[in-house]
DNA sequence: ATTATGCGCATTTTT
DNA sequence: TGCGCATAAT
């Protein structure tokens, strides 16, 4: 038997050799299914003697595609230098339109290769401005409501005209409107969203017949991962891939379904099978993943659903432990008990030789709930990673280099010209770019073009042309540098410039020469550097602007899409995982190199005529000339170096594309189209997200956070049926996601927004579809008291907590003297950043509820959980007056001042070199001394 | 034109 | 609670 049949069982083994014609795969949670795809794909290539090239399979999420790659590169080894082609819809679909979007223009019209990406954030300044122009109040139609429209449209692939005809009442007709408006635009500004980018793929491919062979003749073998997410479009788009050879398959489970609300139909399903007769159905039912009580319990809830058609699911892990519930008093005890049992699990994990690393992951429904397990965790200090939130990318700073470079690809992008053409500061305000807008629409043309024209025609206060024609002219520099012989093209203008207008003279990217305004002598103290050099020695020479995707079917540049190789929350101490640190470490010694080279002298005359700059080498002319960095400079704050350290890490990023070959279009696709999800890391101990991100991962230990009525299930989808079997089945991956053990949580009391007062909370009715023989109760708070006259009134309280079973360690008190802060402080309180994986020597507040117990009705506390006054993270606490600090970038120094308390506590401090200055504790890298 | 300040409002999930 | 946006002040 093949190699890569062994240790399968034989509906696996189907599923691996079933390779020709249409093949629907129905794959269980936890049923080896990325295990059949990946070795689907080595058995084509080794068995059946097809080349990676013909192999197509395509994902949901890049960190599924990543995986994937990883996982076959493993398996088939890396003899063979051609890889097949893993990637996401998106990035696949952008990857098709970069080389070919072109055979969709009609008279020359139409967009061009080097179209934008317009993310969530551009497409609301594009819905904005149409409301604007249309002259609808932002808040009776809110702009995200209409673009909540619009995107369902896109994902029903209903156009503007469609929309308006089916629309029923005026609202609809105003957002028919405004579609159409947001459509126009999104041409003008040579802009597609996320959702075009399926749409135009499946436009082309429709369209465009030669096109369509040509990628058919390519992709032999095309498989679809998470297909029951699939969505129209994804749908038709599947469809054109099959060709006719239709060797299709599509892998899916139907109780996985969580992407509804974006259009996703498991009808998709079910259409299979009709349009593709010949299909062959495998199912995968076992499941080699978790034990007998976390799979009855998942499937008990997952039961409840009505549209369903069912399946069995079934595990050889006989028993296991039971499924945890804990019921906290509120959300910050909830979190300190997730917190405990993690430290727990980690010490005794680490001693127990287990197969597993010791890996676990808190779920939670929102986002926002991450807040306080973040909090708990600190205080534990147990390092964590967290998935989701911000993105690097979403970083002001970092958005706002960015559009500078999306604008020099793309000079229409009028999103991205809104947002750079003023940032820094440079006189263009609000009237200037309302004028200019104003043009743009009534002749038709770009944001950009009507700069231009007003420069030419002089239709504005001077003033305004002198701003609006320096910043022109550093965008088109900055282009020119990416077209050959830029230096040259540089030069000319330098010239041209020095001869009418000498003030605004710049010498681009001559490292000596500053902007002239600013005095050179205030280089000397940049501390921006982005590492690179002039006299570096420059590869072959690449066409930036022209496309190096000639022939990018064939490169599989899409592999980089996803692959994040710096670590997107390197300002954030808490948040390193190993390989972020190692990723770290990879660039130091990259950088040590640079720096090595930078010795050479830098002059751009060394630079060989016609070559084009490097994407490093743009950001760091966009940095300097653009005045950003010099105004963060200025700035002065703590805040403002993180942002300069940001923009330290995009410049690193584009010097690792630039290393992989990238040009700029794709080091931007990229940009656009990683998300948050994709930073998760394997290594990583400890994980929080939210329970969409963590589909299609498993860990030993889960938890799931805030199993409440209204927040999950999320309260907006108690409306509907549908939405409500959505959430359930997000609550079946969630719980599926387990291996060993699962514990559920839930408070009884949680604020929302923040505010004042706690609301009472109901039990989530899925902790009521598992079955109760499943569950242990982990300890759970007598009644709450009543509340009277104030909440001051301590959850009570002694005794209850300990006694449960499963809870022995209730036991060991700690009293609360003992745990008192100061053992904790002083390993706080050590210097340097401490990551917080190295535990400190301190005890930590062992169990949760023991100290509860010891310290309920304590009085004077508003509430009773532990105040510790334990800083983590960026903790530097006690920095009372006339301690003395040293801080990164100011050196030495005494402070003198503090006002406020915990997390916004400002200190001042006299710093010897650098005078006084007002930090904000928090984010001041701040070391004792 | 830019900055400060306060108010009001929101939190579903993501390529 | 925390952010984004509108208004006001310089």
């Amino acid at each position: 038997m093949s190699r890569l049949l062994e240790k399968m069982n034989p509906q696996q083994q189907q599923g691996i050799q079933t390779v020709d014609g249409p093949v629907l795969l129905l794959a269980g949670a936890g049923s080896g299914k990325t295990r059949v795809i990946t070795h689907r794909i080595a058995y084509l290539i080794e068995e059946r003697g097809v080349s990676p090239d013909a192999i197509l399979a395509v994902t949901f999420t890049n960190k599924a595609a990543k995986e994937m790659a990883e996982r076959v590169d493993k398996i088939i080894g890396h003899s063979s230098l051609a890889k097949p082609t893993l990637s996401t819809f998106h990035s696949f679909c952008v990857r098709v339109l970069r080389r070919d979007i072109e055979a969709l223009q009609v008279g020359g019209k139409g967009l061009t290769r080097t179209f934008a990406i317009y993310d969530e954030t551009d497409q609301q300044a594009v819905v904005k401005s149409a409301l604007k122009r249309l002259g609808i109040d932002d808040k009776s139609l809110k702009p995200r409501v209409a673009l909540g429209r619009i995107s369902w449209a896109k994902n029903h692939m209903i156009d503007p005209q469609e929309y308006f005809l089916a629309s029923t009442n005026p609202l609809e007709e105003k957002i028919a409107h405004i579609f159409e408006i947001y459509k126009k635009e999104l041409n003008k500004a040579n802009a597609l969203d996320f959702d075009d980018l399926l749409l135009e793929t499946v436009r082309l491919l429709k369209s465009s017949g030669e096109t369509r062979a040509r990628y058919n003749r390519r992709y032999q073998y095309v498989m679809i991962d998470e297909y029951q997410d699939t969505n129209k479009p994804q749908y038709e788009l599947m469809k054109l891939l099959a060709g006719d050879h239709k060797n299709i398959c599509v892998v899916g489970d139907e109780d996985q379904s969580i992407y509804s609300w974006r259009g996703a139909d498991i009808k998709n399903i079910l259409d299979f099978e009709k349009d593709f007769p010949a299909v062959q159905t495998i199912r995968l039912e076992q499941n080699y993943r978790s034990t007998q009580m976390i799979l009855e319990g998942a499937s008990a809830v997952v039961a409840q659903n009505t549209q369903r058609k069912g399946k069995n699911l079934w595990t050889a892990r006989e028993g296991g432990s039971l499924i945890g519930l804990y019921e906290a008093p509120d959300g910050e005890n909830e979190a300190l008990f997730i917190a405990d049992r993690i430290k727990k699990y980690l010490r005794e994990a680490g001693q127990t030789e287990t197969e597993e690393p010791a890996r676990c992951a808190v779920l939670y429904r929102t986002n926002s709930q991450s807040r306080l397990v973040e909090e708990a965790l600190r205080r534990y200090q147990i390092a964590y990673h967290m998935v989701g939130g911000f993105s690097f990318y979403d970083r002001a700073e970092v958005k706002d280099i960015l559009s500078y470079m999306k604008l020099v690809q793309n000079p229409h992008d009028s999103v991205a010209l809104g947002r750079s053409v003023n940032s820094p500061p440079r006189g263009i305000g609000k009237t200037t770019m309302e004028t200019l807008e104003r043009m743009a629409l009534t002749t038709g043309m770009s944001t950009w073009d009507a700069i231009a024209r007003a420069i030419e025609e002089k239709l504005l206060p001077a003033r305004a042309l002198q701003a609006l024609s320096g910043f022109k002219r550093l965008i088109e520099d900055a282009r020119a540098m990416l077209g050959p012989g830029f230096a040259e093209k540089l030069a000319e203008d330098v010239e041209a410039e020095t001869a009418d207008d000498e003030e605004d003279v710049s010498f681009g990217f001559s490292v000596e020469a500053e902007p002239v305004e600013t005095g050179a002598d205030a280089a000397a103290d940049t501390s921006f550097d982005t590492s690179f050099n002039f006299g570096f020695d420059f590869g072959p020479s690449e066409e930036i602007s022209t496309l190096a995707a000639e022939n990018s079917v064939d490169s599989d540049a899409a592999h980089n899409i996803g692959s994040v190789s710096f670590n997107p929350f390197a300002p954030v101490v808490l948040k390193e995982s190993a390989a972020s640190a190692s990723a770290a470490a990879r660039r130091a010694v990259a950088n040590e190199e640079k720096e090595l080279a930078a010795q050479e002298p830098e002059r751009p005359a060394f630079r060989k005529a016609g070559d084009a700059a490097t994407l490093p080498e743009l950001i760091k002319f966009l940095n300097e000339r653009s005045g950003y960095i010099r105004a963060l400079e200025d700035e002065a704050t703590p805040e403002s170096f993180s942002r300069i350290e940001n923009l330290k890490e995009l410049a690193n990023a584009a010097q690792d594309a630039q290393e992989r070959g990238e040009t700029l279009h794709e080091f931007l696709d990229h940009a656009a189209l990683v998300s948050d999800a994709d930073s998760y890391s394997a290594e990583a101990k400890v994980t929080l997200m939210t329970l969409h991100a963590a589909k299609g991962l498993e860990f030993p230990l889960v938890f799931l956070a805030g199993m409440e009525e209204g927040l999950f299930p999320h309260s907006r989808t108690f409306t509907d049926p549908t939405g409500l079997e959505e959430e359930r089945r997000l609550c079946y991956v969630g719980m599926t996601r387990a291996m060993d053990t699962l514990v559920m949580t839930r408070a009884r009391y949680r604020r929302r927004y923040g505010s004042d007062m706690p609301e009472a909370s109901v039990a989530s009715r899925f902790l009521e579809e598992v079955p109760g023989r499943l569950v242990e109760d982990l300890g759970s708070p007598a009644a709450q008291p009543q509340f009277s006259s104030s909440y001051s009134t301590p959850y009570p309280q002694r005794g209850r907590f300990g006694q449960k079973p499963g809870y022995e360690e209730g036991d060991r008190h700690y009293s609360y003297e003992d745990e008192d802060q100061s053992g904790e402080r002083k390993a706080a309180a050590a210097p340097g950043r401490q990551m917080a994986g190295q535990q400190s020597p301190a005890k930590s507040l062992d169990n949760v509820a023991a100290f509860f117990a010891s310290r309920g009705g304590a009085p004077g506390a508003k509430f009773a959980r532990p105040k510790l006054d334990i800083p983590a993270a960026t903790g530097k606490t006690g920095l009372g007056k006339g301690s003395r600090v040293r801080h990164p970038k100011y050196g030495e120094g005494i402070v003198f001042q503090r006002e406020g308390d915990g997390d916004d506590a400002k200190i001042t401090v006299q710093f010897q070199q650098h005078g006084v200055k007002k930090l904000v504790e928090k984010f001041a890298q701040l070391e004792r001394l």
